[in-house]
DNA sequence: ATTCTAGTTCTGTAAATTTTGAACCAAAAG
DNA sequence: CTTTTGGTTCAAAATTTACAGAACTAGAAT
């Protein structure tokens, strides 16, 4: 695939932010190829291809990729490849996670809470807030989604 | 220091969230230690002999820590110790700096679309939603925050 | 002036992670 | 039945990261 040097770019960049995020370099370049490909939809050998990687690599990145419900395949009868790509309309679902994974934070700040010294109330005080309000977000992320998707109707 | 099983427990638990979060494990552990000290501020040498780790270890992992504006240090005339402890109260702009990194996300989700082809309008408009989506976040996180700072009062 | 203290920096290495290449497998095609 | 295709799995190589240990430094204490 030839791809302009703007989208190689891209490429790397949505790449970096995928690892940032804590994804392994090449999964994270898959998800940029996918997301700067003309073709949204691009087989197993393509993405090889186009990145220069490995079959391993690309086996693993996008079992790993599927595990994380970041991305799926469709088929066609009559052709046996699949075609790999992201499944970006369920980004909500990511979102939820995120928040979900948040929550369990909070919980542990406030297992904490109950094992500190009662000396110490100020700082305890603090430790309680913040927990306190990743609850909050836990509670009024899905309403700030719920009323973005209203706003756009 | 001697701290109870359940402590060096949650100072694990507390270590292992802070390394998905993508810091190293020792600045993982540190960070669970300060949570459950009796006492908030703690020196350079109970942190390395707590946590049984080296003196670099320790440097390396406070000065990251410093930089990632997590931590912080006081001192007192006539010791030369610094005593380090959590910026818990400045929770607030460490949320902040998240919500500037999704909103970095959401920028070159919109240099995505502007280089694509326009001869897949639905995936674009996908693109364009979530880039839509992480920007309107980005306004009303704050005002979250500001509501539930509101809210307890 | 010398020694101590509190911490830093540098070098090496152990461990973990990522990636490759080759062998392998199952289903489809010939 | 044999070959080809599309992909997986395994072992080893390469890279990266985290950490320890020792040497070092600046300022304070003696």
């Amino acid at each position: 695939m030839n791809l302009s040097e703007q989208k190689k770019a891209l490429i790397e960049r949505i790449g970096i932010m995928q690892e940032k995020a804590g994804i392994q370099p090449v999964a994270g370049r898959i998800v940029g190829l996918l997301y700067v490909s003309d073709r949204p939809e691009l087989t197993f050998d393509e993405i090889r291809e186009t990145l220069c990687i490995s079959k391993s690599a690309t086996s693993n990145a996008l079992n790993l990729l599927q595990q994380l419900n970041r991305l799926d395949y469709i088929t066609f009868s009559g052709d046996r490849k699949r075609y790999f790509r992201l499944k970006l309309s369920r980004w909500r679902d990511l979102i939820t996670k995120e928040i979900d994974s948040i929550t369990d934070f909070a919980n542990t700040l406030q297992e904490v809470v109950a094992e500190r010294t009662k000396d110490t109330p100020e700082y305890n005080q603090s430790i309680s807030d913040l927990a306190d309000f990743l609850k909050y977000l836990h509670v009024e992320l899905p309403k700030l989604l719920q009323r973005w998707e209203e706003s756009r109707k």
